[in-house]
Parts: C-alpha cells; sequence; structure tokens
DNA sequence: TTGAAAGCGCTACCAG
DNA sequence: CTGGTAGCGCTTTCAA
C-alpha cells in the first residue's frame, strides 16, 4: 500500500524524480533510477492506477462489447483480445450483452460514458442509430471485429468471399439442390446477411436460382439440429447440399442427418464456414477462420489508434480458407 | 466532458453541494437537488470514474478470475455475473488466463496487484500456494465459485452429492460395469478431483469397487468422444455404463457410441453433469446445475462482503438435480 | 539532472 | 442545509 512518496522517501530524491525514473519520461541519472527502482520493489510499490488515470488522463485498459460469450466465435475473439491485452500490460473491461437487451441499453447509456477505457473494441456489434451516436460521443478510438456496415469492420474474414467458395465447392461436386441454412433474417445480422446474400449471388451465378432456398434455424447447434431434422425429413424435397451459415449450424445438421440414417457426405454434402472447434471431429468441411487472431490483431489496431488517433489502416478483409474434410462429396448422378 | 463545477455553477451551488445532490449522501433541499440534478442532465454529466477513485477508494469494479472462457461452464457462469454487475452499475474486468500459464503468472503479478477492483469473483481458480498469498495481500473481498479447497468455495454444486446420485442411477439400472470417465489427473483439478472420488466411494459403498475404472480424458466433447472410441471398440472390456465428468464428455461418449453403433441406452447408458445447453438434443440424463445462477449469487454475495468485510455467510452447497432422459436404461440381464 | 508546486476531478470534513 | 477547503496519489510544467 506504499505511494510514490514513500518510494521517493527511501531513494532519497523528490517524488518527482521518483515518478520519472518509475515512468520513464524525462531526465533521470542511471544511478538514481536504479536507486529508486530499488526502492520501489522493496516496498512493493505499485502506482495507484486511478491517481495516474487522473493525472494522465489514460486508464491502462481496453474495453470490450460484444453480445455475448456462450459462442464458439465470440469466446475464441475474447480469449484472443484477452491474451494480447495481458501481453501489452492492458486491463480488459468487458461489456457482454444482447442487442435489443435492456442490459445492452444500460452498456451504451451509462457504462460506456464512464470512459473507462483507452478505446474499445466492438465485436459482432450492428449497432443501431443512437448507438453508433454514443459511440462516437465517446471520442474514444473503437476498433470492430465482424460489426456490421454502420459502424465499418476493421477485422473479419470475408464473408461473402468466404460463402462463395463454400457453395462453388458443392457445385462443382455437381449438386444442384443446395440449401443455406441458418438465421431466420429477423433481423439479420449483418455477417448472417452478407452470408446469406453471398451465397444467392453464387447460386444465381450458377444458373441455379431457382434452387435457391433459405431454411430458417437459430445459430446454434441445437438450432441446426432442429431445421435440418425438419427439413431432411420431407424425402421428397431434401436438398443434396447444404451451406450452413456457421459449422455450429452445420454440426447440428450433420448430426440430424446421422440421426436420419442419412448418409454424409453419401447422401448429403455439409460445409460450414468457421473451423470450429469440434469441426475435425465431425468431419466436416469448412471454411476456416481464426478468431482468435482476429482478437489479437484487433488489439494491435487499437494500440496504434491510441497512440495516434488519426491512424487511418487499410482495412484488409482475411480470407477464409478452404478445409476440404469428409462431409462434402459428389453428387450422385440420380440427383 | 463537463465535470462537477459546472454542474455546481449552473445550478448555482457548490462543489459540494452538487456533489452531494448527486451522490445522495448527506442534506440537500429538494429543490437544490432538482436543480442540481437537472443541470447534471442537461449538461451530460458522467462523473470520472478516476476522480471518484481516488477520493472514496471505492472503484466500483469486480474483477473476474477464471481459467478460460471457452468452455460451457465458464462462459455460462461469466454471463451470469456479467448481467448480475450490469444491473448492479457495476463494472466488470476480467483476467482470463489458464492455470500454470505464463499469462496466469503475470495476472497475479502485475495485474491483480493495482486492485482495479472492489472485489473479486475466482472461478475454478485451484490457486497454488503463492497464488493465495497473493489473494490475501490484496486485502480485497473474493468470492469463489468452484474453487477448491485451498481457497474455500463459496458457490458450487456439491460435486460429491452430484457424482453419487449419478452412479448411483446406473447402479439402480442393474448397471455393475460402470466406467468414470474424464480428467487426466495431472493434475486433478478440484472440482474434477471431488467426482472422481465420489464415484469411487459410491462404488465402493456398492460392493463394486472391483468394477472400479478411470478412463482419462481431456475435459472437453472432442476429448470425450475420442476417449470413448478407444473404450467403446473393445468389444470384451467394454462397459454398460458409463459416469462421465460433465456433460460435455458425455456428449462426446454419446456420438462415439452412435459411430460404433452402440445403441444408447440399448446397450450402454451415459450419464453427465451439467445439463449443457446441448444435453436435452442428445437426451442426455444429466445432474442440472445453473452456471449463471451461481454467477449471479456470487456476485451479491461479493457485493455484501464488499459493504461488511466480516460478513462470514454459511457456504450453502447447491444440489444438483438428476434429470432423467434417455440415455441411461436398465441394464441387459446378461451383462 | 533534480525539486517545488500546481493541478487532474471528485468527496468529505468542518464551519457557518 | 450549504460552502470553503483539504486532500486522494500521481504527473508535469517550470525553475533552479
Amino acid at each position: 500500500m506504499s505511494g510514490i512518496a514513500d518510494v521517493a522517501r527511501m531513494a532519497g530524491v523528490s517524488k518527482s524524480t521518483a515518478s520519472r525514473a518509475l515512468t520513464g519520461s524525462g531526465y533521470v541519472s542511471d544511478l538514481t533510477r536504479r536507486r529508486v527502482r530499488e526502492a520501489a520493489a522493496s516496498l512493493g510499490y505499485v502506482p495507484s492506477t486511478n491517481a495516474v488515470g487522473l493525472a494522465t488522463g489514460r486508464t491502462r485498459s481496453v474495453g470490450v462489447v460484444l453480445p455475448r460469450v456462450t459462442r464458439w466465435f465470440f469466446s475464441e475473439v475474447l480469449e484472443g483480445i484477452q491474451s494480447a491485452l495481458l501481453a501489452e500490460g492492458l486491463d480488459l473491461t468487458l461489456y457482454a450483452s444482447a442487442p435489443g437487451s435492456a442490459e445492452r441499453e444500460a452498456v451504451f447509456g451509462d457504462f460506456l460514458s464512464r470512459r473507462r477505457f483507452d478505446g474499445l473494441i466492438a465485436v459482432g456489434l450492428d449497432p443501431v442509430g443512437h448507438e453508433i451516436a454514443h459511440l462516437r460521443a465517446l471520442s474514444r478510438p473503437v476498433v470492430s471485429i465482424a460489426s456490421g456496415d454502420a459502424i465499418g469492420t476493421d477485422v473479419a474474414i470475408d464473408d461473402e468471399h468466404a460463402v462463395r467458395r463454400a457453395t462453388e465447392h458443392l457445385i462443382e461436386l455437381g449438386h444442384r439442390r443446395i440449401v443455406f441454412l441458418g438465421g431466420t433474417g429477423s433481423p439479420w445480422s449483418h455477417v448472417d446477411e452478407q452470408r446469406f446474400h453471398g451465397y444467392r449471388r453464387t447460386m444465381a451465378a450458377a444458373g441455379l436460382e431457382s434452387y435457391t432456398t433459405h431454411v430458417m434455424s437459430e445459430i446454434s447447434l441445437p438450432g441446426g439440429y432442429g431445421a435440418a431434422a425438419d427439413l431432411l425429413s420431407d424425402v421428397d424435397g431434401r436438398p443434396t447440399g447444404i451451406v450452413a451459415i456457421c459449422d455450429e449450424v452445420a454440426i447440428g445438421a450433420v448430426i440430424a442427418a446421422r440421426r436420419l440414417a442419412i448418409s454424409v457426405p453419401g447422401e448429403l454434402s455439409v460445409i460450414g464456414i468457421d473451423d470450429h472447434e469440434y469441426a475435425s471431429m465431425f468431419s466436416l468441411t469448412t471454411l476456416a477462420q481464426r478468431p482468435r487472431e482476429q482478437g489479437a490483431a484487433a488489439v494491435q489496431l487499437l494500440i496504434r489508434r491510441i497512440a495516434d488517433p488519426e491512424t487511418a489502416e487499410p482495412v484488409t478483409p482475411i480470407r477464409a480458407r478452404l478445409v476440404v474434410r469428409h462431409s462434402t462429396a459428389l453428387a450422385h448422378p440420380g440427383t
């Protein structure tokens, strides 16, 4: 609990010199610096973040806003952010709240206004009008991951590209009856909308618009399971290919197919997007992204923006990589 | 960006009066209070957390330490904590770091010492010696969830009880060859150890110690899948019942059994602990716990301890509830 | 290269 | 019931 005054006294210097020695700003003789450091160490001195913050205007902390931590993508991104922040010595203040909830309201109305951070990372934010205004009013740099048009996305995979590759993969294997599984469309998150439209455009480009079908499902593994179970139990209308909105939904579909004794990939090909932790165990063909690295990249970018708010870096969308496993195969000639 | 001085000026009072009116401490006439509040509102005044913290010694923030956010239990607990904290107007500072990692070292060595919180919630902490010392040195209240003996656990299910009920359930159904699946034992987390020992004791109490078997697996769905696949492909030594260390492992086992065309529950009964998000979709019999509520309970307890550090509340372990679905059934007479 | 002193924005004590 | 004043613990001019 000792303060910088104690350190200064012990080292036989003034508070100002102690401060300079410790923070590394301004001139201090090597000898003095060593003495001060030793004093600080032996006293177990830890600067008061409040006092430092008050004096410098910096919090040494980063805020993270995301919809939830119980989905694979968000939890991975969060761990990536946390690691990177820990490595930089920065604290992480979390604001997890679902879009449209009262909590989200509170986050934007009260919590963010406290400006308990030097910058903000927004993940899957899809902010509505007044939320954008709030964000701007903070006058703190914001880096966004997969956060939609309204705010501009700094880090994300190219969703259109990913879903195009996914759809093309099935088309190249000879599939025609390819459905898009996932999302309810009410409302679409920006990412999900991109993915659906990418699918539709790819189908259209291949002359398959008559086969274009959106099957709704919650974006979760059980959601995909339930929707696929419905879809696949109709023997006649059954598709031969499924492009899932993400791996959780894709895996749900694979499980549903197995339950119905529909062979994957013999009778049904399923492709996802993500390369989820469980993807390899289900032999799922997918377009791999690395959310952890996205989180880490967001931290680096934010740090640069905090140092220099004018930093306008070009956004380079990441390309997801096709990982072919065994959930996709040639369509049967007969179908 | 206006400060309390601006508010005071606008309301025509002193800073002290403005402060009293806004914080609700001390006497202020109703009229004055209203005037000050209006001024604050019209200026969009938000107190500086640093200044408040410096003056009061309170941060209005809670630290959360946990091993990871990518496991069902931890992510659920974290969401429970976050919700409760948002409702109380408290910020959440997250320190996610795996036991034994360099990051965990940094968390205990540097981050926690900054005392950026009025209290700490530790989830699944299992702290080692010097970590406990660090924790004490903070002189901040700590509430622990499922955190092991060393620090004492405030909120958790009674693991011994849960696994006993699970094991008894299988025994009552006539199973004898019952294995315990999950955990590597190197080292055991406190919770996992409790569960294994509970299983062993229950087997012993039923005169089944000769059947007591621990099959190791990573504590994850793919981990359970892999281990169960190995275990079950040995037709002769195959058990008829599996008590899994948690639902993720149990679900992995159910999937493995299906792959091997082993009927669940016809030929194999599987029981888990958790009532994971996916449990009902896999018809998994399990002992249900509610990690979200545990998180919320921890917040309430911590708030009480912050208000009165002497609060010594009795720890009431929660009893998990047996949820019977269709992954368990009578053992075949022949086995 | 060092020290004195003035804040950072707020709360809390003490008179009035 | 209200206002003046003294810090909270640190950084940062400005002189020396």
